[in-house]
DNA sequence: TTAACAATCCGTAGTCACTACAGAGTCAAG
DNA sequence: CTTGACTCTGTAGTGACTACGGATTGTTAA
């Protein structure tokens, strides 16, 4: 098949499957005569795959550890639990912040309840203090509140 | 005060605040004759403000808005109210969708209790098949899995 | 005074996982 | 033969920094 089918049938841009050629998670295909990208059953499956994981929130690193060891079959996969539970703790710990984060940005929102003039605003009042001083900002693993939905 | 104690003051990396500036967020300031900046208190209360909003997780367009609000203190602040409302619930979103995956991650891990060879690990296998039709991938407002810890 | 060292300057490139072009070439249907 | 859909390569942009290189400036100790 041609790459846009297996766009098609993976629901994946053809440009990320590009992309993820070029990154070396998935193998270069066969071409035709006139260059154009030829794909097996193969392709799709280990496609499948990375956008599984990719789902789950993995990072490109991650699924390259995972597909190493797709690709050796005898490995023990010790380590492939080992990750997925590292994962699992970069995702809980993302949730832990994020609940704390939506205390605090409702709890400054009910500080101006009522539209007034900004020079008296509740809201832009308490943003001039500082921030909680041990108070991280976000720029780990998990993404913040500006990375979860695709437009 | 020079760029390396508004740092210290503010708990800002000194690359972020020159960054800031050349984003428009910050006035540019004074210089000396060797043209080393040099800042006023107004510098650093605003850049409080500024690392304030950044640790609620708020874009720097975001942020923008509202330092144009505090700005114009005649203004309404009602636009602020609304911006607060619409971070409040990306945040909300993102935490739901975050205990989706959690979810998912744990039953996935339960898919191989044990270490043994990855041929017959059964989340290397689950993993091949393709995820929920209506998973969708990350990448909008708030950060997933990878972007909540600085390093 | 001089030497060492810290702090600062500017500009550029790298991060991550794509996404969006531009401009060219290929292919199938009518 | 032409139209239009598809594909190709390569490059640049996204957000919010971070890290570097190489130059200058400032401070302190000998």
């Amino acid at each position: 098949m041609k790459i846009g089918e297996l766009a098609r049938v993976t629901g994946t841009p053809v440009e990320t499957i590009r992309y993820y050629e070029r990154e070396g998670l998935l193998a270069a295909p066969a071409r035709t005569d006139g260059n154009f990208r030829i794909y097996e059953d193969t392709h799709a499956e280990r496609l499948s795959f990375i956008r599984h994981c990719r789902s789950l929130d993995m990072s490109l690193d991650e699924i390259r550890i995972l597909l190493r060891f797709k690709d050796a079959p005898g490995a023990n996969c010790g380590d492939v639990n080992t990750l997925l539970d590292a994962h699992i703790v970069h995702v809980a710990a993302r949730i832990r912040e994020l609940r704390v984060l939506e205390r605090q940005l409702k709890s400054l929102r009910e500080q101006c309840p009522q539209a007034r003039d900004a020079a008296h605003c509740g809201i832009l009042h308490e943003l001039s203090q500082p921030a909680c001083p041990g108070a991280p900002i976000s720029g780990g693993h998990v993404h913040g509140a500006h990375g979860g939905v695709r437009k």
